[in-house]
DNA sequence: CCGTGTCATGTTAGCGCTAACATAGGAATG
DNA sequence: CATTCCTATGTTAGCGCTAACATGACACGG
């Protein structure tokens, strides 16, 4: 307790040194260890003493030292999650459930977004890591090789969302992105289309838009319909302005095409209007399909047929399963890697 | 098909004991304070050294405990920014510029999200400040009477952002979204509209949308439009759909109505398509203003009338206010409360 | 009154890391 | 060849908190 460098106390410093909980303690005239107790619920204290303490906190404006804290207790109180991008209702629909799966539990969620690159991924998987959060949840079954590796051997429950991983690191809630386009262009093909193209992003660092793509080519193959149409257009997450360019070059191209499936609900909102600006008929001469089911989709005129996803099934699931992942461990009971497989349905409306 | 378990293999033993830098020393026949150092850049070590060390890290998969380093170095390396929703492509989007204004500072940035609740804002203020950020960013510029003092004693930089507050708790990067928006009837006014109406929430939960509102008023009072039309309707955020809804409710209130003003591109483009549904032509019968311009009120048709905030700027600067604020508190130079305004224009076009 | 239990509180010993200082050995200098 | 300096590394002492155990006070049944 020497203090060795507290001597610039004659430049007015505006940055005092925060309280401990020894100050608190002190001022309480207990031990720090009773301070601890009574800013915890659920400890044995007397409640005069725990009313005495939190009022010396409340003249102090002591704040806890939560990672003080977590390096004695080993419970950092937080789980990670990376999501693609904070733009995209879906995500961030996944995510709202997520923390409210984790209301009460007295855990957060500390969010980073990865702008659909792996790269950035691993070097966020690690961020979060060297914090030592109590559960991580990543969007995607795909990373770099040192991004797994640092999942695997975190020794914290990992769960993949958004994505079927044919290797899943441990536990997986999603959906199969390739089954449900492949369900939409089934769909359309029974509606009586056959010409049907795709429209996504120029990258495969969008891992769920590459398995859209994958499930329309799978769909196409099996119902023999072996001229492919795809357009790549812009890098993920494509907005709506290259879902509009993406469609025109489409048509462009292959004039006689019929229907299009756009990566997204926004492209295909793009793509949508620009067919209206060019007074191309929806779905008359080109029908349109998105996919999740943004607000949008059923809000624009006409109607937008798109893929439906249970986006707060997905965070509610993560949430939960993790809570049961951490309390397994904490009771060294075992907990099998599980596959939470969620819904999703073809949305039929107007555009297509 | 929600709830389809699948256990996938045999369960783990239970999980060792994390490896710390005495096991990486250990290892690499060196000292903590050698790893320590190895880890850092700008430390001097011997390539040889280093090297030695990098290969038991990779080895044992060490990641470094943060939370243990912090402890000792008094730098936790995070920033804490609460943002209304992610799901709100203005803020996503200031969010995004405020993170690549951090990159290379060594600085990462850690998201929560206030659901537009200053209640739920000051639990977030202190669950992050527990966690001990470097600084913290604010939206808006409305807080609980503790979660401002929670701010003010926190001892790090604050700044409030997309807001002018009156009482500024110290840093400040925004605009006046009441001025903005007074603008905007003024440009109203100025293509010949008289009977203008503003749509917004119902609470005053969302201060950025509170303070729109307030400027429409006194826009109107500017004019001696003494007549307002006000319809509050939904929680903010406000949906598209709830936009649509609220036009409604306004044309049956007042038939007379001119021109709407909508707390939100969203509510904006909700409010055109009901439009279009009920052949209510826009700007025609009814002329339709956002706020913020969204991706969308440039794509949908008629084009969206709208206020075009720099989200970018916000957050850029931000950032770089924060990064010196944090260099001058290092260096003991003393650094005066500044406000920021970013620009805004009204982007006039079709709806109104 | 003693044992025994229960509760509120205190004491001790770290958690895993890094700041600050200490030191050894070699290079550069005179 | 001693002196000085520098660089790479080690040693020590905590950072602020909490787990685990220790203690003391009081209650209760026998």
């Amino acid at each position: 307790m020497t203090g060795n460098h507290k001597k610039n106390n004659e430049s007015r410093d505006p940055r005092p040194a925060a309280p401990t909980m020894q100050d608190v303690a002190r001022r309480a005239g207990v031990s720090t260890m009773t301070v601890s107790r009574a800013l915890k619920d659920g400890s044995s204290i007397a409640v005069a003493t725990r009313r005495k303490i939190k009022k010396a906190v409340e003249e102090l404006g002591y704040v806890l030292d939560q990672s003080a804290g977590s390096l004695s207790s080993k419970r950092t109180g937080f789980v990670a999650a990376l999501i693609p991008s904070i733009n995209n209702s879906n995500f961030a629909d996944s995510a709202r459930s997520l923390t409210d799966a984790l209301a009460g539990s007295g855990l957060q969620l500390l969010l980073a977004y990865t702008d659909y690159s792996i790269e950035k991924e691993e070097e966020l998987i690690e961020a979060m890591l060297r914090r030592r959060p109590e559960a991580i949840v990543v969007t995607g079954g795909k990373h770099t090789l040192r991004g797994r590796k640092l999942l695997v051997k975190s020794g914290i429950p990992v769960i993949e969302t958004w994505d079927l991983p044919r290797q899943p690191i441990r536990h997986v809630v999603g959906f199969s992105n390739a089954e449900a386009t492949s369900k939409l262009v089934h769909y359309l093909h029974k509606k009586g289309y056959r010409r049907i193209a795709f429209i996504g992003g120029t990258s495969n660092r969008d891992t769920c838009g590459a398995d859209r793509r994958a499930g329309y080519e799978a769909a196409m193959v099996a119902l023999g319909l072996l001229e492919r149409r795809v357009i790549s257009f812009g890098t993920p997450p494509i907005s709506m302005k290259q879902g509009g360019e993406a469609i025109a070059r489409l048509v462009e191209q292959w004039p006689e095409v019929e229907a299009a499936i756009c990566v997204s609900d926004l492209s295909a909102f793009g793509a949508l209007v620009e067919c209206q600006r060019r007074n191309w008929n929806v779905p008359k001469r080109i029908a349109i399909a998105g996919f999740g089911d943004f607000e949008i989709s059923s809000c624009c005129h006409p109607t937008l047929t798109t893929v439906g996803v249970n986006c707060y099934a997905i965070g509610h699931h993560a949430g939960k399963l993790l809570l049961r992942t951490i309390e397994a461990e904490r009771t060294a009971t075992s907990l099998s890697a599980e596959t939470i497989i969620t819904e999703y349905e073809v949305i039929g409306r107007a555009s297509a």
